[in-house]
DNA sequence: GTGTCTGCAAAACATTTGCAAATGC
DNA sequence: GCATTTGCAAATGTTTTGCAGACAC
């Protein structure tokens, strides 16, 4: 569902901050959580659940899909993880202070982009004048053509 | 899932233009192609395909799944359908010249709305300004808060 | 010890594919 | 008549659910 903005996002610079921070709230530090977690830390940027259960392509025992569902749903719970939508295709995660960005999307090559949500205020603010709509580019991409895929259209139609 | 359509509906063909267009393209007019067709028609708005395959909700004889999807793709493909996707669920389907192209979705409480291209034209060019992105709107929308919910978010917030 | 988490299995859900039989043109 | 299209059945990919046993605290 809608994911819950509930605290303050923490700022988790390595995984034992995570992994204290669940502590804190009274849940339990098991392997499977803890590998989530640290495969939060070790992928380059946002990974699908099933790559995370598979451990990443490392050599780390696999933990079962329920389980890496359950335990991301949890931390997103926690505001420490997020999620994100590109296109069709499984949901793509990360860890909350990285993820704390609008995201683009192009609908022809793939290609994804991470921006500071400030770059994106005036869109928001037009957005807003044209529709009343308080637009998040967060959780669902704004989706279109990449400035190559944008020229390459243009150049097929000249 | 409360729909609200702000949009003016534009003069669409009628079942029969549809029908000719499909035969004129040498595609073949059978009775559960026609039924599809006519379930568009007969559609307040988006539709899935599995409330197309079912009737509506009439008396119609339900169509295969298969069949709707192979229906809608090909429609697609003629450029007489197409469709959207509003958060998570199946994909929304409706008629390719009907007025408004540009949709918006709550995360919130699901209302959606459909908007003159037009009217995001601003928003648009702000995105490119910001980030080189060109984005569209039409397939996966805009989501963010409709204004009931952007309301109540800042009461509860105050 | 107690209540949370795990892995396994199975279901839910949207969609696609394979194929023999039906049918529009 | 013949290629297109259908309906059925089964597979796909992603995520959820139910549950008995394992384990953190």
């Amino acid at each position: 569902m809608t994911a819950t903005r509930t605290s303050p996002t923490l700022a988790a610079p390595d995984v034992e901050t995570v992994v204290a921070a669940v502590r804190a709230r009274g849940l339990r530090v098991t392997a499977a959580r803890r590998q989530v977690i640290e495969s939060l830390f070790a992928a380059p940027g946002l990974v699908s659940a099933e790559q995370i259960a598979s451990g990443l392509g490392g050599a780390r025992p696999p933990v079962d899909d329920a389980s890496v569902y359950a335990n991301l749903e949890t931390l997103e719970g926690l505001g420490l993880v997020r999620h994100v939508h590109l296109g069709h295709g499984p949901g793509l995660w990360t860890l909350a202070d990285r993820a704390c960005r609008d995201f683009l999307h192009c609908e022809r090559c793939g290609a994804w982009r991470a921006v500071e949500p400030s770059l994106l205020a005036e869109a928001r603010a037009a957005v807003r004048r044209a529709t009343g709509y308080q637009a998040r580019f967060t959780h669902f991409p704004i989706a279109g053509l990449c400035p190559d895929c944008a020229r390459a259209d243009l150049d097929h139609e000249s």
